[in-house]
DNA sequence: CTCTGTGCAAACTCTTTGCACTACC
DNA sequence: GGTAGTGCAAAGAGTTTGCACAGAG
């Protein structure tokens, strides 16, 4: 029962294997749900400390061609980037910046395929709002009290 | 069974009159469907040349304030702007770039108010993919054919 | 060994900001 | 006349591009 390596997914999708990508790809699928380009270029430095922006474009560029990551624009300024490729939607809250997935209503998914004669080949979904946590600020010590 | 003048309706909103507050207004109720801030910026330029760009933006963002128009990020690398307020969703052809009106399935208005526990304001819907004109070449005759 | 990928720097686009001048109310 | 709006120019942020060098297959 072994997993993939992160070499053997690229490889799949015929992507040359180079260290940067590899680190993008383990980036991508990490802890932080949304990241940013600033923020996986961020993390990567930390390991590849010569690595380019451009190089992180250009590789987040191959995934999204290949599948492997859907870029959002749930924010109106930057790009976020998603590996769950699974229909769902996005939550920004306009207090702390947070996006979180949200499961996508079925009478959405039933719309897949055709809109007024238009072939649809993707759908985002984007809430905006004010999430739980900063909607009740005395409740702090339950999780939004970092930053 | 007068209509409500353009100066009327800033009135109401609590909104100085300026000539160009007025003819920004009656260019996102104009004719064209989805204006971006250039083209609304080159549509004012025709009545008035020595309007700036920085006007736009901040009318724009007053509009915005007072829900006069709503902000769509449809397209990655740009703004368009929506006056019409009921809810609905957008499709965006990656050919020809088109804007087009969804209507709002209604499982998704039942969402507003709340998801997962955050309070949601505003849901965008964003359809891409191919517009029934730019999926048919052959038919050129019939409406896609200005480029 | 060859061809693709990377790093760097400059360029580009969209948007924001600061300030003096203008013009609504 | 006083306050808020406009125009201008410069700055800022995110993203793209071109090219020489490096490294994967």
């Amino acid at each position: 029962m072994m997993e993939k390596t992160i070499a053997q997914v690229l490889h799949e999708n015929r992507i040359r294997v180079t260290p940067q990508r590899m680190l993008v790809y383990k980036i991508l699928n990490g802890r932080q749900e949304h990241p940013t380009v600033e923020s996986i270029y961020a993390r990567l430095k930390e390991r590849h400390p010569s690595v380019s922006l451009a190089t992180v474009y250009t590789i987040l560029e191959l995934f999204k061609r290949k599948s492997l990551v859907r870029e959002l624009r749930i924010r109106f300024d930057r790009s976020s980037f998603d590996s769950v490729m699974r229909p769902h939607h996005h939550f920004l809250c306009r207090k702390c910046g947070r996006i979180a997935d949200v499961d996508m209503p079925p009478c959405i998914a039933s719309r897949h395929g055709q809109v007024d004669g238009n072939k649809i080949e993707e759908f985002h979904g984007y809430f905006y709002g004010l999430c739980n946590q900063c909607r009740a600020p005395e409740s702090k010590l339950k999780r939004g009290a970092k930053k």
